[in-house]
RNA sequence: GGGGGAAUGUCCCGAGCGGCAAAGGGGGCGGACUGUAAAUCCGCUGGCUACGCCUUCGUAGGUUCGAGUCCUACUUCCCCCA
């Protein structure tokens, strides 16, 4: 493979976001000529997108610092529709509703990454809604159905794994990559979209997307995937205890972020602060070389970077300077998560089990929860070891104000009482 | 159309002579060791007004003192014959 040409795929590839390419000397030679106006799809199946969204998200962040247009494409559509792909079972239908709810919950997000408006270079947001909602049924069968073939789409992978593993795939969802691949087209022609994005388990999808832009007489359109997200260990990246990792402040806080992003095993600071931190390779080569327990700095780092990325420096300082005070000095950081209690309630004194439980601090799901804990030596109040299940917490228990909650050694939750 | 088999703890896989809150994994969580890492070892892994009570084995009924386990019907899936 001779050199790349073009910023574009230069920065894409040194930094580790490509996992397959349909063509890429071609697609190069594009970048390089500054014609490269690329989408991402993204389903409105929550509220918020997560960390494995992320690594699309800087693809399209770069696309643009190199003269791209990035065009963040909203599934009001086809999420009424349900991607199958990775899926061993259908995922049950969204209302409308919460479609649109979720569309207006996720649209925040890409402004912090990518910079919109109308110039040339500016990024775009549409909504497949907008044309799949209109379509009609027999004409959509006759100018876009007979170029696909049942034949070969019951050889992708998200077709064959359900029917290999004896799972329903109602007709529905079969035709998910269709409204995909028409998707890609259409934006090739409202938009001169060339380019279509995507994590690793859309390549399918994708290159039906090419195939179909060729038949209907589209220019060269091309696929590009990043590589599925995991730990070094193996695990599914974009888990917590408290589940996804989301993106939303609301949804997941800075602070939680910024431990998600600290709690990195060390495997993976080198290849995580590529792809997720805008730091120049030079400073990445210096921190990855960081040997034993060193490496923490560069963790701190990546957190730092990856919240300022997201939340906002303020927000990302904050969560180091909460991180210092608690891990580093054993200190009381107030800024700690905190949960308001009325005071009534601490006068009349509180159990512990119910301190911890999903009614206050919510550092467990439930009673049982929390008392499997205390009898495991997971919780802890204000730093000491909660040895009795049936312990009460008072006022008297309140240093500078609060009442610290530990389960494990890394959550912590301040009871306050409310004014 | 006929015959045979399967569905188990709402994370997954999977055992289960009629006494079962249900074996064993994986995953997850906690503890120890560390560096807020990995690996390793130990413990836990349905809920509650908790030496007891309640809800769980595809759905709905039935037999029985008692059913995940037996019977009937239904649903979904797989295999064989036509």
């Amino acid at each position: 493979m001779t050199a790349l040409r073009s910023d574009f795929l230069r920065i894409l590839t040194e930094r580790g976001f490509i996992h397959q390419c349909s063509d890429l000397e071609g697609l190069d030679a594009k970048a390089a000529a500054g014609e490269h106006v690329a989408y991402v799809g993204y389903d409105c199946t929550a509220p918020s997108l997560h960390v494995g969204h992320l690594l699309s998200i800087m693809m399209l962040h770069w696309l643009q610092q190199t003269g791209g247009k990035p065009i963040a494409l909203m599934g009001g559509g086809t999420t009424r529709v349900g991607d199958p792909s990775g899926k061993d079972e259908a995922r049950k239908l969204l209302t409308v509703e919460q479609i649109d709810a979720n569309k207006e919950s996720i649209k925040g997000t890409f402004s912090r990454f990518i910079a919109f408006g109308e110039g040339a270079t500016d990024a775009m947001m549409v909504d497949n809604a907008e044309w799949l909602t209109k379509l009609n049924y027999i004409d959509f069968l006759r100018d876009v159905g007979r170029h696909f073939s049942v034949n070969r789409m019951l050889s992708f992978d998200s077709v064959k794994l359900r029917l290999d593993r004896e799972h329903e795939l109602s007709f529905l969802e079969f035709n998910y990559m269709i409204l995909q691949a028409y998707d890609f087209a259409e934006l090739a022609k409202r938009h001169g979209c060339i380019l279509q994005m995507g994590g690793s388990d859309q390549w399918g999808n994708i290159v039906n997307g090419i195939d179909l832009g060729r038949r209907l007489g589209t220019q060269q359109l091309y696929a590009l995937t990043c590589p599925l997200l995991t730990t070094s260990s193996g695990a599914k990246m974009g888990k917590t205890a408290a589940g996804a990792v989301w993106l939303n402040a609301d949804m997941l806080s800075p602070w939680d972020y910024w431990q998600f992003w600290r709690n990195t095993e060390d495997g993976d600071v080198g290849r995580f602060l590529r792809l997720f931190t805008l730091l120049p390779m030079d400073e990445i080569a210096r921190l990855e070389a960081l040997q034993g327990a060193e490496i923490n700095e560069a963790k701190k780092v990546l957190a730092n970077e990856a919240t300022a990325l997201m939340h906002g420096r303020e927000a990302a300082d904050e969560a180091a300077e909460t991180a210092r005070k608690t891990f580093e000095q054993g200190a009381l950081a107030e800024t700690l998560p905190t949960v308001e209690v009325p005071p009534s309630v601490l006068d009349a004194g509180i159990g512990v089990l119910t301190a911890f439980g999903p009614e206050y601090a919510k550092l467990l799901p439930s009673m049982s929860e929390a008392r499997r804990q205390v009898k495991a030596g997971g919780l802890r109040v204000n730093d000491v070891v909660v040895k009795d299940e049936r312990a009460v917490l008072r006022e008297g228990d309140m240093r500078e104000g609060v009442i610290k909650l530990s389960f494990g050694k890394k959550r912590h939750v301040l009871l306050r009482p409310a004014r």
